[in-house]
DNA sequence: TGCTAAACGGCGGGGCCCTCCGTATCTTAC
DNA sequence: GTAAGATACGGAGGGCCCCGCCGTTTAGCA
């Protein structure tokens, strides 16, 4: 006995997949009902499977996310702690810029009245960064009161800020390595 | 001879002062139609003002952003250069952070053809805040590839990403310090 | 006081999001 | 194999919004 039936998975993964292109094409304010339509589906079939377009987004993100995490794991075991947090945030802003939605995946939403369970993809992120930063403040390369949240929170804002420039991409990894060095050479 | 006509100068007042409070209410992407309503004139008369939503998001942040402008040139003459910036940039921050609409009004738009005299709003900023970061580069304090719009990015971005906080203005403000601070105590 | 041009605003089209509810389909048990 | 029940589907309608058109009003000038 399934948990669901048979023809509700088919519908999440034709609409899932669905997603991921319309995402990537149109950003993270995509019409939910274009992808409801191009699925074949009605768009009730899109809310029922994603309640809110957060859902959608963070599914859509998924893989990418995971891949981040486990980058994160393999980091961890590097001699360099500071280096090591310092390549693993720049691929979360490499990923975030170029795949649209993800950044707007990752920022928090207030709006939620529980924010326990919620913000998986962003909470997933937290969790697997944890071990690299904890390693980069016992070295002294990290302040002590920055969460991996304060982190992640800043590379989203650059590459949201970034979403409209010619090259997203470059123009995010070059703020935050400016982020990254401070202001300038003297502190 | 009045380059406009008196009522359509009273009506843009009005309109202007209705979309204040609706912004600082409902934020960057509150409803035209409620202005339009509200102000007691048609939505095609808004829109005629206004022709597009950053448009009026420019003209309610004019007063917050000529403050910003002004104080950029008092502390153009502060001794500490470096801190002359980074108090600037602090209060940008806050201005951003509390004034909601204002990071939406700055942020960039890619989605125009010609971008020469868009953008009045960051335009006004950065002509504003060059000098201090020209005193800043020539006193070691910055370093020289780094432009007062990539500076203002990075403030936007951490607006951006810090709006739907409990606490929008402190987080901007304990997210802003951090990115002066560089990622920790030693580089 | 007329005239002209500027300004207004109602209206309709198109789109999106959301909800409801009758219907079709899958599962399971017989 | 089939009948019953649960589950999932999707069309339709309401509400809101942005946008453009165009007939009408009104301010400003002669």
């Amino acid at each position: 006995m399934p948990a669901q039936r048979a023809d509700a998975r088919r519908n999440y993964a034709r609409i899932l997949a669905v997603a991921e292109e319309e995402v990537a094409a149109h950003g993270a304010d995509a019409s939910l009902e274009q992808i409801a339509r191009t699925a074949g589906v009605g768009s009730a079939t899109v809310r029922r499977h994603f309640p809110t377009r957060r859902a959608l987004l963070e599914a859509v993100s998924r893989q990418q996310i995971e891949a981040l995490c486990a980058r994160a794991r393999e980091l961890a075991g590097s001699g360099d702690s500071r280096g090591a947090l310092l390549e693993w945030l720049g691929e979360v802003v490499a990923y975030s810029a170029s795949a649209r939605g993800l950044a707007a995946a990752l920022a928090r939403d207030g709006a939620s009245p529980d924010s326990l369970y919620e913000n998986s993809c962003s909470a997933a992120l937290e969790e697997a960064g944890a071990p690299l930063l904890r390693r980069a403040v016992q070295d002294g390369a990290a302040a002590e009161d920055v969460t991996v949240a304060d982190l992640i929170t800043l590379v989203v804002g650059i590459v949201l800020a970034t979403e409209h420039h010619p090259d997203p991409p470059a123009e995010a990894d070059r703020l935050f390595r400016l982020t990254v060095a401070g202001l300038g050479p003297r502190s």
